[in-house]
DNA sequence: ATGGTAGGCCTCCTA
């Protein structure tokens, strides 16, 4: 059996209904995975998507800020969500295949601006989110899992337009790269998109506050999809669908796609 | 070195 799935950070899915309508007819993922929501849970629309035969979704939600969705036009369980950090946050959503694949849709903090848990609250709460993320990993080792999502953090230096440039910055830092391939290593997850696409620059994130987003390309790879180690190798053709950046009115972040042949 | 844009909400938070 093969299944495509993406990942995307949608900024609003209520504003962005139809944005994500378009990738659905266009590309038709299988399986989607949303972020940012920015939605209760009975507030996100849902009509569109059903039309388009999508008529399984599972989700976690809060008023204006996270808010995690894993839609579907595959039968779907839920398969719970865990408060990473305590945070009281909707950033993590996990949901069932048939096939008994586990789809994990996560959010990790931002984290604000300045990369020092003393004097900003906000990285000391990434930091303990992934540590709490590593730690229910040893406790328990992901097997058949598809991990996906925003994780707000750039790991490689050909996943940043300037390494050297980046390295104070927030999502590129050190220590958040060494907290996240630690979260990875501890539950013996495989980067799919760098397995499929080892070399070269590759991102999914360009920030609103530049002019010319493509012509400068100074993008960030922050969303990811990870494989438990068991089904790590049936994970093919991934891409990055660059073009979504230049729809009207869009997210920030591009869809990220991966497909499993199992 | 700085400030730039965007979304949601209740006048500023978060990204």
């Amino acid at each position: 059996m093969t299944f495509t799935l993406a990942t995307w950070n949608i900024n609003s899915v209520r504003l962005r209904e139809g944005l994500v309508a378009r990738l659905l007819r266009d590309e038709a993922p299988d399986v989607l995975c949303l972020q940012e929501c920015k939605s209760p849970v009975d507030k996100i629309p849902t009509e569109q998507f059903r039309a388009l035969g999508y008529n399984w979704m599972i989700a976690r939600g809060q008023k204006g800020y996270n808010g995690v969705a894993i839609l579907s036009r595959l039968p779907l369980t839920d398969a719970g969500s865990v408060d990473f950090a305590d945070l009281g946050h909707a950033r993590h959503v996990a949901a069932r295949l048939e096939n008994g694949v586990t789809v994990n849709c996560v959010y990790v903090p931002a984290g604000g601006d300045i990369p020092d848990r003393e004097q900003n609250e906000k990285f000391g709460q990434k930091l303990d989110f992934l540590t709490q993320m590593r730690d229910s990993f040893r406790a328990e080792k992901p097997a058949k899992s598809i991990l996906v999502g925003d994780l707000n953090i750039a790991p490689r230096e050909d996943d940043v337009w300037n390494h050297k440039a980046l390295l104070k910055i927030v999502s590129h830092t050190p220590v958040e790269v060494d907290q996240l391939n630690e979260t990875r290593e501890a539950g013996g997850w495989v980067d799919v998109t760098r397995a499929n696409i080892p070399d070269g620059k590759l991102y999914s994130w360009w920030s609103y506050r530049a002019a010319d987003w493509d012509a400068a390309d100074k993008g960030r790879r922050l969303d990811h999809v990870w494989a438990s180690a068991d089904i790590a190798a049936s994970g093919q053709g991934s891409r990055v669908l660059r073009d979504a950046r230049g729809w009207e009115q869009p997210s920030d972040h591009a869809p990220v796609f991966a497909t499993f042949d199992l």
